[in-house]
RNA sequence: GUGGCUGUGGUGAAGUGGUUAACACGGCGGAUUGUGGCUCCGUUACGCGUGGGUUCGACUCCCACCAGCCACCCCA
C-alpha cells in the first residue's frame, strides 16, 4: 500500500522524462507559431464551476469527479478538464478587456475517476488550447490545424480527423425534438443507457457503441438537415478552410462530444491502434460557455489532447528520442587526500557549465573507470599519486582512449567547449 | 461501475504440492603492478502482489483484497 502509487496514477521516471519534454517542446513551439500563450490555472476549483461548465448530466460530472469538502466546508473538485478553469480565469481577470481574441494554451494534470486502462489514467495529462472572443470559422480551422500540426510535427502517421457540427441554441432544440420523436417510436429497442439518453440527451444516442442502437441511429435524421443558416454557413466555411490547406478530414455525423458546452464545430483526432483509447485529441466550439459561467457573451473554441495517448502512439511509431545525456568529465582519484583537491576542480568545472561526476565510494581505479564508462563520460580526469605530486593530472579521451598528462591550470582550457 | 485475463529478484522470465526457487540481462567483486568498453570467473530473491484458509507440508489448491492489462462504459 505505502509503496504503491494510488490506482490510476503513475510516476514519470527519469528514464521517461526526455520523451515528455520532447513532446512538450513541440507543443510549446507550435503554440508560439500560432500565437497562443500559456496559462496555468489551479489544479482544483469550486465544484460548481464544473457542474455549470461541463454540465451536470454528463458522465464526467456525474460519476468521474474527485470532489471533496475542504476544511472550510467548501466543495472542491480536482479539475477533470481545463476549459472551465480557463474560461473562469478569462472572466475573473477580464482578459477580454483589450478587445482582442484571447489565445491560450495549457499543459497539466487532469483527474477523472475512471477504471484505469492503458492510455487511461485517473491522473492524466492534457495539452489544450482555448481561443476566446471570436466566432470566426477561421478560428475553428486554426484550432483544428493546431492540433493536427502538433501531431504531424511529432511525426505521427495514420491519424484520422473527424469533424461535425452540433448546432447551436437556435437550431439544436428542434433537432433534439426530431430525434426524440424518431427514437421515441423505437425506444424499447434501444439499450438501457439510450433509453435514459432519450429524455436527457438524445444526441448521445447517435454515438452509442451498442450495435443495435447504432443500426437504428443509422436512419436517424441528420443534424445537418436542421441546421440554422448561421450554423450551416459556419460549418461550410470551416470545411473550406481545411480544404484550402489540404488537410484530410471526415465529416462524421455521429460525432457528438460528451461535454454539454459544445456548439457548432466539434472535432476529434483518432489514432486507431490505441484501441478503446484511440481518441488522441478532441474539442469544439462553445459559444455559450463564457456567459454560462458569468462572463460577457463571448465565443470560444478549444480542444484538449491526451499526452499519455500521444506518447503511446509516438512510442508505437518509434518517434521518441533516446536518452543521450553524456557526462562531460568524470573525475577519478586514487585516494581521499587527493580527492579534496579534485573536488575543488569538479566544482570549478561545473561552474563553467560542464557536466561533471565522480565516484562517491572512491573504489578501485578499475571500478571508477567503469562508472565513468557507465555515465558515458567524454573525458576522464585521473588524479593519480605520481602526477599529483607533479601538479598534474591525466586527461583521457574515452572515445579514442588517448590520454595525456596536463597541469592543473590547463584542465580548463583542455576541456573548453566539450559540453557542446 | 460491469465482465474477462494476469501478478515469481532491479528487469525479462522458467518452475513443481514436499531437500539449497532455473536461465538471461543488470548490479557488485575479481582475472599480478594505478585505467573503462570485449571475454572469462565469482556473487547477487529469508522469498514467489497482500492477507487469510485447505494440507503433515504451498510459490504451486481455495477465498478475499490490491494492482496491471483487455473489452464494455467514458473520454483526452
Amino acid at each position: 500500500m505505502l509503496t504503491n502509487a494510488p490506482r490510476g496514477t503513475k510516476d514519470i521516471l527519469p528514464s521517461e522524462i526526455n520523451a515528455w519534454r520532447y513532446v512538450e517542446d513541440v507543443l510549446r513551439k507550435v503554440c508560439a507559431e500560432f500565437g497562443f500563450k500559456e496559462i496555468r490555472t489551479p489544479i482544483f476549483e469550486h465544484t460548481e464551476l464544473f457542474q455549470r461548465g461541463i454540465g451536470d448530466t454528463t458522465d464526467v460530472v456525474e460519476k468521474e469527479m474527485y470532489t471533496f469538502l475542504d476544511r472550510g466546508e467548501r466543495s472542491i473538485t480536482l479539475r477533470p478538464e481545463n476549459t472551465a478553469s480557463v474560461v473562469r480565469a478569462f472572466v475573473e481577470h477580464k482578459l477580454y478587456a483589450d478587445g482582442q481574441i484571447a489565445k491560450l494554451f495549457y499543459i497539466g494534470s487532469m483527474f477523472r475517476y475512471d477504471r484505469p486502462q492503458a492510455g487511461r489514467y485517473r491522473e492524466f495529462h492534457q495539452f489544450g488550447i482555448e481561443a476566446l472572443g471570436s466566432d470566426s470559422p477561421s478560428v475553428d480551422a486554426e484550432s483544428i490545424l493546431l492540433a493536427i500540426t502538433v501531431l504531424q510535427r511529432l511525426g505521427l502517421k495514420d491519424l484520422q480527423l473527424k469533424i461535425n457540427t452540433v448546432g447551436c441554441p437556435n437550431c439544436r432544440p428542434q433537432y433534439r425534438k426530431l430525434l426524440q420523436d424518431f427514437f421515441g417510436t423505437k425506444s424499447q429497442e434501444l439499450c438501457e443507457d439510450c433509453q435514459s439518453r432519450l429524455t436527457r440527451n438524445p444526441m448521445r444516442i447517435l454515438d452509442c457503441k451498442n450495435p443495435h442502437c447504432h443500426e437504428i441511429a443509422m436512419n436517424a435524421p441528420f443534424l445537418t438537415d436542421c441546421l440554422c443558416d448561421d450554423c450551416r454557413s459556419h460549418f461550410e466555411e470551416v470545411k473550406k478552410l481545411l480544404d484550402a490547406v489540404g488537410v484530410h478530414y471526415e465529416v462524421d455525423h455521429s460525432l457528438v462530444r460528451g461535454l454539454d458546452y459544445y456548439t457548432k464545430t466539434a472535432f476529434e483526432v483518432q489514432y486507431p491502434p490505441l484501441g478503446a483509447q484511440s481518441a488522441v485529441a478532441g474539442g469544439g466550439r462553445y459559444d455559450g460557455l463564457v456567459e454560462e459561467i458569468g462572463g460577457p457573451a463571448t465565443s470560444g473554441i478549444g480542444f484538449a489532447m491526451g499526452l499519455e495517448r500521444v506518447l503511446l502512439a509516438s512510442e508505437k511509431q518509434n518517434l521518441l528520442p533516446q536518452n543521450t545525456e553524456m557526462t562531460d568529465a568524470f573525475v577519478v582519484c586514487t585516494n581521499k587526500e587527493i580527492f579534496q583537491s579534485a573536488f575543488n576542480i569538479v566544482m570549478k568545472l561545473r561552474d563553467r557549465g560542464l557536466k561533471v561526476e565522480f565516484d562517491y565510494t572512491l573504489g578501485s581505479m578499475k571500478s571508477q573507470m567503469k562508472k565513468a564508462n557507465k555515465v558515458q563520460a567524454k573525458y576522464v580526469l585521473i588524479f593519480g599519486d605520481d602526477e599529483f605530486a607533479r601538479g598534474s593530472v591525466i586527461l583521457k579521451n574515452m572515445a579514442n582512449s588517448e590520454q595525456k598528462e596536463i597541469t592543473f591550470e590547463n584542465i580548463f582550457s583542455e576541456l573548453q567547449g566539450v559540453e557542446k
